[in-house]
DNA sequence: GCATAATTTAATGTATACATTATTTCAGAC
DNA sequence: GTCTGAAATAATGTATACATTAAATTATGC
């Protein structure tokens, strides 16, 4: 009996994990193709568990692979950021309907509020990986709380298809003060059990942040990322 | 040099269209256990392309391997319904909102307001299976309309796990009459370029195939299909 | 010199042998 | 007789060798 977890994991999820980073942390830059001997070899490991994890972020729609032209990390078109955009308006604010509808007290919304108050805290020291980091938890707590685990499977997937895209406009976009009140007034109301509102609210938010998204994509040119 | 096309699918593709056949036709029942070496012999092919085609059947949500029980075939709960038709609500009532609002012709609208008929067609001579085909036709011709290649995507993933329940639950309910009027007021709706009235039905529609599909469920005690 | 076809090449696709590991079984001691 | 632990077992996980095939290159004919 280790002290330890004995349980090692499998390299085909290490692969994924790092994978995973190395595209979203662009060393993996959108558009350029890999062989998948060269990445079995970047990452330490034979073609087979690199092919496994390929075919899983493939399914995931972060890369394609192309019969003899290697692994092709995905770019995101603004008409992609759109379609994607548009996918999780509906989805959490489904989700935002839902937890309304869950009669949650204080102490289950406490992870939500928290958030909230990091986005406050993010925004006054003008910290803004902070501020998206305090983001990106709060939408992923809002999709929990909704109590549907595909609406939380799908956010996810939507969610990292932006994740690059996200990290390039974060340091352009004018500073996001609004957010933190949307944010509110979906907590208040799914507090009130208004699902209604909450969902309401959600939806014009996430509305609201596509336009300023995809304005700032063209303004910038920004074909694909 | 064959007479026959010469660009034979990889193994691995076959093994998905099998597998997802197997899976559908129930051959590979709900909750059941199989070997990745049963499974090769059984398509005749070595386990390697079969475990590719698992992986890429787990991300679709249709099965799950367990380290060293086998790979089980995913049963579906009510409580699963009731998370993938809230999805499909969602999803499909966006296609519609946005179907109505790409100006689309009669001509564009054909191949939609075919599915109705069909579906009037097989109500008529109480045929059940054609009522089926026709009705899911009519759902993936709508979100196709739609124009978001994620929500057309995400939709035939949800749809393909409720495809068991739906064999199953087919001959069980009461003849389907009012769906083909919804349908209808969704097609008429986007015809007139009417995107919330186009979504409001859509939704009401959806909403309503649920709470029979699980009423359904939990009245023949159905607990897993 | 250009177009066409054959050859080479380089990548993915597949089979198979082997490694790893959780489970099961069996032996032995208390 | 039961509990403990070690060995056997049987499955997935991984590496590697090989097959297949599309693309690139070279050769050859006109």
């Amino acid at each position: 009996m280790n002290a330890f977890p004995p349980k090692s994991q499998p390299n085909s999820s290490i692969a994924v994990t790092q994978l995973r980073d190395l595209i979203f942390s662009g060393k993996l830059g959108a558009g350029t193709d890999h062989l998948e001997s060269e990445l079995a070899q970047a990452l330490g490991m034979s073609r087979t568990p690199v092919r496994e994890a390929v075919l899983m972020l493939e399914a995931q729609g972060l890369l394609e692979v192309r019969p003899r032209k290697g692994v092709r990390i995905k770019p995101v078109s603004p008409s992609d950021m759109a379609e994607i955009y548009d996918v999780l308006t509906e989805l959490e604010s489904l989700a935002a309907f839902d937890a309304a509808n869950k009669s949650y007290g204080p102490a289950d919304l406490a992870p939500l509020a928290k958030t909230i108050d990091q986005m406050d805290t993010a925004l006054a020291a003008d910290d803004r990986q902070a501020w998206a980091d305090a983001d990106e938890a709060f939408h992923t707590e809002l999709v929990r709380l909704g109590g549907n685990s595909r609406v939380q499977m799908i956010a996810a997937m939507m969610s990292d298809q932006t994740r690059r895209a996200r990290s390039v406009t974060l340091y352009m976009r004018a500073k996001p003060s609004k957010s933190n009140a949307d944010h509110r007034g979906v907590l208040e109301a799914i507090g009130k059990g208004d699902a209604d509102t909450a969902r309401q609210i959600h939806s014009a938010h996430r509305s609201a942040a596509k336009a300023i998204l995809i304005d700032l994509l063209e303004t910038h040119r920004l074909g694909v990322l």
